[in-house]
This record gives C-alpha cells, structure tokens and sequence, in this order.
RNA sequence: CGGGGUGUAGCACAGUCCGGUUAGUGUACCUGCUUUGGGAGCAGGGGGUCGCAGGUUCGAAUCCUGCCACCCCGACCA
C-alpha cells in the first residue's frame, strides 16, 4: 500500500512521539502513565470540545456532573460491566496520610483505612444510573437526556500520549428513555453525531458500525462506533455510541409508571468521545513539516508574519497587518499577528507550520510598495502574492478549500488503502500491508479469536452502510450475509 | 510481568570497550555587533552531585554489585 508514513523516520510510533513534543501538544508527566496536556494542544482539544458540546445541545442534551469516585460495590451490580473494568481501576482505600516513624516522609496512615473502598471512575454509569433511581419515576420524568464532561481513570499496562492514557478527558452521554425504540433511535442519534463531527469538523471520513459481541461495551446490548484508518494503515476507534437495553435500569432498580399506569424498568444509552480524537487528528493529516490542521479546529486560523530590516521599518508593516487582520476578525475568522522582534521570519514560518496553522500570511516592503501579501497555504505548501484586499476576500473560501482539500485527501488515503478480500491466503497477505479488509466471517467468537491470534486483526465493525452479499466465510466456509471490516487497531 | 535499549547541561548526544589534565559537542539560553522574503553570522558568557547507593583503586562518567527511572517490542486494553 501507498503508506504515507513520514519519510524522515522509519518507526512511526516515534515519529508520532515527537511531532506531540515539537508541536507542543502535550508530553509524558512523571506521573505513570498520565500525559499533561500543554495549551496549544488544549486550545485544540476546547475547539473539538466546544463543537460537540454545541451539537449535544442541539439535539437535547444539558450537561451535568456526578463524582469521581465510584463506590466499588456500585461496580459490581452489573455483572459483565464489572467484568469489563476490574481489571483496570484505580482504588482508593485510605483518607490520611501521617510522617513516617523514622521521620523521611510520609505514609499511609493504617488507621485511616476505608469501610468500603472507592474506585477511581472508569466510567460513569454505575454513579449516574444510582442518580437516574432517584430522579425518575414516572414516564414524565423523560427523556432525560445527560452528558458530562469529565476525566476518567483506566489503568492501562501500555499508554501512548492522546490515544491512550491512564487518565484521559472525554465526555460521557447518559441517556434514559421510556420505550426501547426511544433509546435504540438516540443510540444512532449520538451515533451520527459523532460521524458528523469527525467527518464534518476533524476532516476525517469514518466507518459506521456495530461492533461484534466480543468487542461490545461492558454491560451494553449493542456497541455502536466509528472507524477511521491512520496514516500508518492501523483503525482507531473514534467513538462508541451503545444501546443499553434495560440492563443498568435492572442492575440499579430504575423503574417508572408509564403512561398507561403500568411499571417498568427504564431503556438506557451512553456514548462517548475523548481526548483519543486528538491522536486521530494528528495520525489522520500530518506530515513530515508537522501538523495540518482543518480550518475549523485550528485555535489560529490564520497568522500574520512581519518581514523587515531593522525595527524601524515594523511600525509601517504592523499598521497594514492590524488591518488586515483586523478585517478578518470582522470575518469571523481566529488570526494571530505576530510581531514578535525576538524571532526571525524563517523562524516563525517553520514554527507555525509544525503547529499547523492553516494560512500564512507575510507582509515585507516590498509587500507595502505593492500593496500585495504573501499567502501560503499549510495543506499544499502553495505560496502566492496577491493584492491586499483580494487576500481578505478570498481567504473564508480559502478556509473552507483547505477543510475540503484534507478530508478529500484523507478520504482518497482511505480508499487507496482499503480491499475486499475472499480467501484466508489473500487476507493474511493483505494484513500485512494495513489498512481496511472487508471480508465474509461467519459471525462466530471463535473464528473471530481465530483471526486474530492469527493475524493480531479485529473485526472493527460490522458497517451499517454496506451491501447485504451473500457469501462464504472466509476461515471456516460457512454461510455470510455480509462482509465485515477488519484491520489492525489502536 | 517478559525481551531489548537508554540514563552525562533545558533538549539532543559523544566520551564508557582499554580508569589518568579543568568532562566535551550540537542546540537552546544571556550580552554585544552585523543581519532579517524559509529555522541567521561572528565574538564573548552562564549553566553539570555524569540516574541513585555501595564497592575496587593513589585516582571512577569509565571497572564490580545492588537498586531506580524512562523508551521500544510483547502481554493487557469492549
């Protein structure tokens, strides 16, 4: 396959490693397995955050917050959910600490040991569904439609910054619903909000699916996600969106009188997104000169870079630039003009290209006699002087040309990088190259673990939007209706 | 927890095999001058418990023992 893995390293991993640290996204704290995150990075992060929190309220959903810290016993009531995440929590078994008895320090102190251990939160239905009991009781008392912003804690053998870490941020829906059908319909809601998002925002194309039994949500009836391919031909889930049935409302006895005076128990859903998309968004359009990022994510949409000889010649140049400036605020548009003396434009220009910045615009003396600007675009490296205000006009299409132009060439990425396999043989060969594999399986666990002690290849999801083909499973030979998405993952 | 690797200035590294001046280079930082249309040049300057603790030795970044931390690959990851 075409891999458009950066040419300058031969490991991508690292590569990525240090596009984070150069790109001042974020770094490795001293903390095991957490990531501080740095405010450039941040910045991007609140753009994404403030997107979807916009799209969450359009469609009903108000945001609330519920504690950190989760009682282990509310764990437990829900049997697979419990068997999902006890692997990986955080927990909290004592209040106090005192100074040691040889005086280097302190320890725990014994005496201030918990009754009842609390779990740092991995998630947060157990806490939210304990809330739901109390607030609801009769049909009237729905939807309720919630969402929290939150960190949460996953103690993971091996982390990477962004995709993942012990503790990320993410935001969590949490949704309750009278009738099943209800809760089924806000499943795909939340689904295509998040497809919308990614696609529409993040410039990035992704699969809709259902993910097999084995791959499902702890405690869910059905998974919901979305896929998309990295630049290095590996999956990364995007974001999962799960019907619940009536499974936490029976775990946390969540029943309301429905309209017709009978009882019943509650229909839920959760869905969620986190910080991980900041690692899709670097892995999806980077390249070896840095970040790109889509337009309208990027915190500074476009820059201005002053070229003189001597200060004296920046007050001119800094007049024009306020203006212009200025002019593309007015616009709308997110615009830094930096007039810093104490780096020089070269400087500047690589620095800002690492970081992404959509447009560059540069302004000399020759730009002032002329009454022309410089305009370079981050996504194609064009360069082109034009009249100032032609510049101001045309620089919203451009925006919008560059969001366009990177989601298009992400999305030929993908199509370059993705087969239709029918055979075991053509499969394993296939594999090895990366990218998306779609190919018939028989829809049992066993052919699916098969597959992947075999080939280290998931099936990512079984697509909502594909053609029912009939065929035959291509490890086992029995009957398929339908081909399924594989490929190695994040 | 296994396999491999690395710890020396803010960052990136050389020096370690084969012990011996005052521990070095690049970059970043500070000062000055010259520069400024793609990461400037020159000159000067500051910055180090050589990961930690023991040991061997006249002498240890270098050899020995133990420990610690980080990175990569696995295991893990709905």
């Amino acid at each position: 396959m075409a891999k458009a893995i950066p040419s300058k390293s031969e490991d991508y991993s690292l590569w990525y490693n240090e596009l984070v640290k150069k790109a001042e996204l974020a770094e490795n704290s001293p903390v095991r397995g957490c990531m501080v995150i740095k405010p450039y990075g941040f910045a991007i992060w609140e753009k994404m955050q403030r997107q979807m929190d916009d799209m969450f309220k359009e469609t009903g959903h108000s945001n609330a917050y519920f504690p950190l810290f989760i009682p282990k016993s509310y764990l437990s009531r829900e049997a697979d959910h419990v068997e999902g995440f006890a692997k990986e929590c955080a927990v909290v078994t004592h209040y106090r600490l005192k100074n040691s008895s040889d005086q280097t320090g302190v320890v725990v102190d014994p005496e201030a040991k918990l009754e009842e251990e609390l779990v740092v939160r991995p998630t947060s239905e157990t806490v939210i569904w304990d809330s739901y009991k109390n607030w609801i009781q009769s049909y009237r008392d729905l939807p309720l439609l919630l969402n929290q912003w939150a960190n949460v804690v996953r103690w993971e053998m091996r982390t990477r910054l962004f995709l993942r870490t012990s503790e990320f941020l993410w935001q969590e829906g949490h949704t309750a619903h009278a009738t099943k059908q209800e809760a089924i319909d806000e499943t795909i809601q939340m689904l295509n909000v998040y497809a919308d998002f990614v696609e529409n925002y993040m410039a990035t194309p992704v699969i809709k699916g259902l993910k097999t039994e084995s791959e499902k949500f702890a405690g869910a009836v059905d998974t919901y996600c979305i896929e998309a391919l990295m630049q290095d031909g590996k999956a990364l889930q995007a974001g999962t969106s799960h019907f619940l049935g009536q499974n936490f409302a029976k775990a946390f006895d969540v029943r309301f009188a429905t309209r017709e005076g009978h009882e019943d128990f509650v229909w839920g859903t959760s869905w969620g997104t986190s910080t991980r998309l900041m690692g899709a968004l670097i892995m999806v359009h980077s390249d070896d000169d840095g970040l790109i990022l889509p337009p309208k994510l990027a915190p500074d949409q476009v820059v201005i870079v002053p070229i003189y000889k001597g200060l004296d010649q920046l007050p001119a140049i800094s007049e024009v630039a306020s203006k212009i400036r200025d002019s593309l605020k007015a616009k709308g548009l997110t615009v830094k003009y930096d007039d810093r003396d104490s780096q020089k434009p070269g400087w500047k220009f690589a620095q800002y290209e690492l970081q992404g910045v959509p447009i560059r615009i540069a302004i000399g003396p020759r730009d002032l006699e002329n009454e022309t600007v410089e305009i370079a675009r981050r996504d194609t490296k064009e360069k082109v002087v034009m009249p100032r205000n032609e510049a101001i006009d045309k620089i919203p299409d451009l925006l919008d040309e560059i969001q366009d132009n990177i989601y298009q060439k992400a999305l030929n990425f993908r199509t370059e990088n993705t087969c239709h396999v029918e055979t075991y043989d053509e499969f394993r060969n296939k594999i090895e190259e990366g990218g998306f594999i779609y190919a018939h399986w028989d829809g049992t666990e066993e052919t699916e673990e098969k597959i992947k002690e075999e080939t280290k290849a998931t099936i990512r999801c079984i697509p909502l939007n594909s053609p029912e083909e009939s065929g035959k499973c291509m490890v086992t030979g029995k009957p398929s209706k339908q081909k399924v998405l594989f490929a190695r993952a994040y």
